[in-house]
DNA sequence: CTCTTTTTGTCCGCGATGCGAATTAAATCT
DNA sequence: AGATTTAATTCGCATCGCGGACAAAAAGAG
């Protein structure tokens, strides 16, 4: 187990101190020292180690005149060449890319619209190594640069192993993608779920920006759910990210189902095909248009569609309503593509919740709304990466087998 | 927010000793030593204030001669007289107390089989105040000697405030429990859900030790959820526990239901009534005995009976895999009196949760079967208590935030 | 019985850390 | 130009964990 000594004690005030820095823009030290509650001395001293590393920078500009008299604050920000990162997310239809540098501004993103959907991991792998190596030399650097990897893929992922143990995009199970993309790029990659990079986008940079506990449901072709409890993402036992999509639901015929099954766009597609298809021609049924059809339809006052819709946000709204129980988070984002931002399918999503919610948590969450667009995901991926460039030294104090749950293992090159 | 200081480096590791003390039994420095991963000198240095401190003692007897050819080494284990703290249970049918010793080593307790169902908080705060005053003056003890009172109570708990939001056993809402027994008996006192007590009692001494991730799921009047996460007991943000009889499952008529509506001994009890009240005299009703003849019954072979705590098993059964998705735990404790050790509600409730688990989480899970005593309760209360006086230091390093709602608030005197 | 060996536990000095008080730095106000 | 005010650094101190030297306490060898 790792022990508590000076040098822990110096790795968790440094990650304050820097996480001060991020959150709160350019900062001077005495605000440093009230947000962290070190003494002005500390915040000296390890400011001072972190410009002599270069992490920080000082902000030369004399612009931000406070009104005050007295010698003027000099402001820390991060430096954003201290380091440059790579995320990456996966979906069915698109691999996404982008490069950041080490405040998390994209500096060249590139997307890859390509049907991955069951792809063999070592077709995947090709196409990622050669979209992150092709999208590194665009934005000017060298591979060599780059300090760190993170992709993102819906699915179970057992982030602190490295594997994939299962995702809808891909055939094979308990894929090793973290090391295989370390190994071909010579850097050190990690993989998480990719709702997990989103939470803590919203967590860093969104709405959700200093709400310690808060859930992120997606809903896209598949069902994703991010958990953060405490200041810090939740993982299950081994550092697994659960999959929304296996939760069990009522179904209208009685009995459960998966919510994957009820929620999900590629569930609702297929309700929707069937009644769309007695109507349209089939070339309208090419993929998401034919949510956007099915949202059209629905709007224009079909019942069928709308019934379709609504029955799937009550699916949702059961899951949602027992996670509210469970974890009782003051908020709860929903995001997706244009189906989760239908109020055909929010409406009853937030009735069911409100209907199945006991008394004593009935107004603890807030049910939000938001969608993101795909640089999102990707800053997620970095700011998953910078997180462990930051150096936070969570969990090492614990047993073992705590530490070995939540050190990021990332891929050896 | 909690600032990493030498302190707190040594708050840690003082933990960590006597963590190691309270779990390896009688045990030397050396072993102390190469258990935390602490020199032999800090050790040392710790073991002497502890036993400065009168927390733990030297196990003077030679008996214990190790083959070795050396200085014998001194054992240490916990001093029994170091504190004595004081464990309840509050049931509907039932109040137990017990006192502890530091070791948690049950030194008297005592059982009041009084029905305090929907008693006001007011009457039950007598009842508890004079069974604590009884058991610690029965165990021969003052009560200026208890250290602190842990109660237990089915229900929403919010810990960290000492509040009871809801429970089955109480009239009132955000009952502010702790400080009231705090106030009345001039001791630090606090609250917590009944399952967490006995979820940490299953950590500490029961077949869970050493287990960082389990759940227990607990079947009587109402249903309970406790849940170890990462060696650490899991709450909702707030410090809330959650409620396991709160969560929405399938029920056979299509929609969904609360668990407890469905799977707990009180809706048990309702569906048995009608079926054994054509058959049976009404005084074999009273309580728990319908429970043992509805059992009999379906051993009998009965179809109806049998039918009705299958149900009851599936219900749950749903509910359960729903949890394993989301904390992917390797075991999974069930518990509670006679129904929940029946066969007839077991095997209903393994077969519907390997049927909904995806393959991906098949195997992680053991699903074992417990029955505890009063004591076992107790004692969990116990713990916790003795938990706060190990003065475990989680989560004070964190944003001010997580300290807050991790913070054990005792109720002030 | 004495001396050696072996293992355990303690003492001393080192380096790192955080903190409070004093000090220096850099601006505005008079 | 000097006083005032605020920011940041420097200095001295206390605490901590650790490595190495040292003392303690037993068994085995002679």
């Amino acid at each position: 187990m790792k022990t508590a000594d000076p040098e822990l004690m110096r790795a968790i005030n440094r990650f304050h101190v820097m996480d001060a820095i991020r959150r709160f823009g350019p900062v001077s030290r005495v605000e440093i020292s009230q947000l962290t509650e070190l003494s002005s001395t500390t915040v000296s001293a390890i400011t001072a180690a972190l410009l002599d590393d270069r992490l920080i920078v000082p902000l030369q500009l004399g612009a931000v005149r406070d009104a005050g008299r007295g010698r003027p604050r000099v402001m820390l920000r991060l430096n954003p060449g201290a380091a440059h990162v790579v995320g990456v997310k996966l979906a069915h239809d698109q691999i996404t890319v982008a490069v950041t540098n080490f405040c998390a501004d994209i500096l060249r993103s590139l997307a890859l619209p390509i049907r991955i959907d069951r792809q063999t991991a070592s077709v995947i792998g090709d196409l990622v190594e050669d979209g992150v190596r092709r999208c590194v030399s665009d934005a000017g650097l060298d591979i060599a640069q780059i300090s760190g990897v993170c992709v993102g893929l819906p699915g179970v992922v057992e982030r602190s192993a490295g594997v994939c143990r299962q995702s809808p995009i891909l055939q094979e199970r308990d894929v090793r993608f973290g090391a295989d993309l370390g190994h071909r790029l010579g850097v050190p990659s990690t993989i998480d779920s990719d709702v997990n990079l989103v939470t803590l986008a919203e967590y860093w940079f969104g709405q959700a920006r200093g709400l310690n506990d808060f859930l992120v449901v997606n809903v896209e072709r598949s069902l994703g759910l991010g958990i953060l409890h405490n200041g810090e993402l939740f993982r299950g036992a081994n550092g697994l990210s659960p999959d929304l999509g296996d939760l069990i639901v009522p179904s209208l015929n009685g009995g459960g189902e998966r919510l994957a099954d009820l929620a999900s766009e590629a569930s609702v597609l297929i309700e929707a095909e069937a009644l769309l298809r007695e109507n349209e021609l089939d070339a309208s049924l090419h993929q998401g248009r034919a949510i956007a059809l099915l949202l059209k339809r629905a709007a224009g006052g079909d019942e069928r569609c709308a019934r379709t819709l609504a029955a799937a946000g009550e699916a949702l709204g059961f899951a949602v309503a027992s996670l509210i129980t469970l974890f009782a988070p003051p908020m709860v984002i929903i995001s997706g593509r244009a189906m989760a931002t239908s109020d055909h399918f929010i409406a009853p999503l937030r009735k069911t919740v409100a209907a199945l919610l006991p008394a004593s948590l009935a107004d603890v969450s807030d049910i939000v709304v938001r969608e993101w667009s795909d640089e999102t995901w990707v800053r997620g991926a970095a700011a998953m990466t910078l997180r462990d460039l930051y150096g936070a030294p969570w969990g090492t104090t614990g047993p073992a087998s705590v530490r070995d749950a939540l050190a990021p293992q990332v891929g050896e090159l």
